[in-house]
RNA sequence: GCCCCCAUCGUCUAGGGGCCUAGGACACCGCCCUUUCAAGGCGGCGGCACGGGUUCGAAUCCCGUUGGGGGCACCA
């Protein structure tokens, strides 16, 4: 197997489910896995390309078995299998109406079929001679990928539909070369909103932008995954990429063309935050936070902000949401009668509290619970007022995550100006 | 224009002749739970593009139409 990306921009999510699904094939079958850079365009490629991609997909996890091979680097091997098909006059160099002379092949037949193991028997027709030595002397891609892809004894080529017209092509030269032709596999392409070909002009179609979004990368390869195959079981959640390796069975595979739905990404993502343990999602928020999380409390700090999280990057909103700074004059007015006493009996009871975790800040509420209701006090009428005091908000987490968050002191001083706010009025 | 591919709920899909009055997931709507939003549980809405065949029987097989997409570079 191999995935073959050229560096002239970044990973794009339609080339990171290929690189997904060779992966998945490559693992669960114990295959080998190559990466080739196909940088045979040397104005258009870049090494910062090369790089940012690369870093993407070991971001994703995926992980290869050899290379990078760099096209770019290997022209011996080009040279030499064009050289072959000069000898037996398959090839040809010629001149273009600029002027330009090249190599070119002259298929022995200009129709035939291949097979897809999606489609089966895909015919294609009236092929004309094609380069596959340009003027400068480097391949073109239609040769280059054939000839590694014979050298690298790649059995199995899957890749994006698109690619189609290109295979009728390549088989011309597997077929002048005399090599054996590999299995080949297009996947039906990633559409975006506007049922056209995935790509940058969808925006955030890359994955290097979905990683500064805050997207879990077990999120978009389990997403990925899903488009265009399915599991054997219909599983729709998948852990992580060892579990979709485990399971894969490249029967599952569909033809047919995919939109991407950016909601449903979304709600992944969410699923996948909610089921990080603390301290790992602690570890994937620091490079979000833009502030430290409370000192001693961080991690019922990220567990009270997970449940609302849907992307990393929502951290910074939801830490200022619970310890952001409170304006009682904004809602003092709309405090119900009994707020007095609640907020004094509230800061009273504070004062022998450390709420140290959620367990001991739920014993605190359940104690502020059974005091209410003595007092006749509807929970509404004590938790709001609460709520609001301690975040100026009306909504937002499990009341027992707020004093775990703020702390005992903190908690309190909310109350009491809170409490000062409202006798002002 | 030419060549090629695809066609089941809004979206991702199960389905490969009778098990389908078409199943699941996301979204959406409602109810329950709940201090709130969310999550979770339960329920609902919603689809085989059309026309011909083949067959006792078609979402499933064949042909056509329509629709959508991809490709037509000395770019990959």
């Amino acid at each position: 197997m191999r995935f073959a990306p050229s560096p002239t921009g970044m990973l794009h999510l339609g080339s990171a489910r290929t690189a997904l699904f060779n992966y998945l094939f490559a693992r669960h079958h114990g295959g080998k896995l190559i990466l080739r850079i196909e940088d045979t365009d040397l104005i258009r490629s870049s090494r910062e390309f090369e790089r940012s991609q690369l870093e993407d997909l070991d971001w994703l996890g995926l992980s290869f078995d050899e290379g990078p091979f760099r096209q770019s680097e290997r022209p011996e091997h080009y040279e030499r299998a064009a050289q072959r098909l000069v000898e037996t006059e398959l090839a040809y160099e010629s001149e273009d109406e600029s002027g330009r002379r090249a190599l070119y092949l002259r298929p022995s037949a200009r129709s035939g079929s291949f097979r897809d193991e999606l489609r089966g028997e895909v015919s294609f027709g009236d092929i004309e001679d094609f380069v596959i030595l340009k003027s400068d002397g480097t391949p073109s891609y239609n040769f280059a990928v054939v000839v590694d892809d014979a050298e690298m004894g790649i059995t199995h080529v899957i890749r994006g539909e698109e690619h189609l017209p290109n295979t009728a092509r390549q088989v011309l030269v597997y077929r002048a070369l005399g090599a054996e032709e590999p299995a080949f596999v297009h996947l039906g392409l990633i559409l975006g909103p506007d049922g056209k070909k995935l790509s940058k002009r969808h925006g955030a179609a890359s994955v290097a932008e979905h990683r500064c979004e805050g997207y879990l990368p077990e999120a978009i390869t389990g997403y990925l995954a899903l488009l265009g195959w399915t599991h054997p079981a219909g599983k729709e959640e998948f852990a992580d990429l060892d579990e979709l390796a485990r399971d894969w069975d490249p029967l599952r595979l569909g033809a047919s063309p995919s939109t991407f739905d950016p909601e449903r990404l979304l709600v992944e993502n969410a699923r996948h935050i909610r089921r990080l343990p603390p301290e790992g999602l602690r570890r994937r928020l620091e490079p979000f936070l833009d502030e430290p999380l409370p000192e001693g409390r961080e991690d019922v700090a990220v567990e009270a902000m997970r449940e609302d999280m849907r992307l990393l990057s929502n951290s910074p909103r939801l830490l200022r949401e619970i310890v952001g700074p409170v304006d009682p004059a904004g809602f003092a007015g709309e405090l119900p009668a009994s707020s007095e006493t609640v907020f004094a009996h509230t800061a009273g009871a504070l004062e022998d509290q450390k709420l140290g975790d959620l367990e001991a800040a739920r014993d605190f509420v359940a104690e502020l619970r059974v005091w209410a209701k003595e007092e006749g006090i509807k929970t509404r009428d004590l938790l709001h007022p609460l709520r609001l005091a301690l975040t100026g908000r009306g909504s937002g987490p499990e009341m027992a995550y707020l004093f775990a968050v703020l702390g005992p002191e903190e908690a309190r001083a909310r109350i009491e100006w809170a409490r000062d706010a409202r006798l002002e009025i």
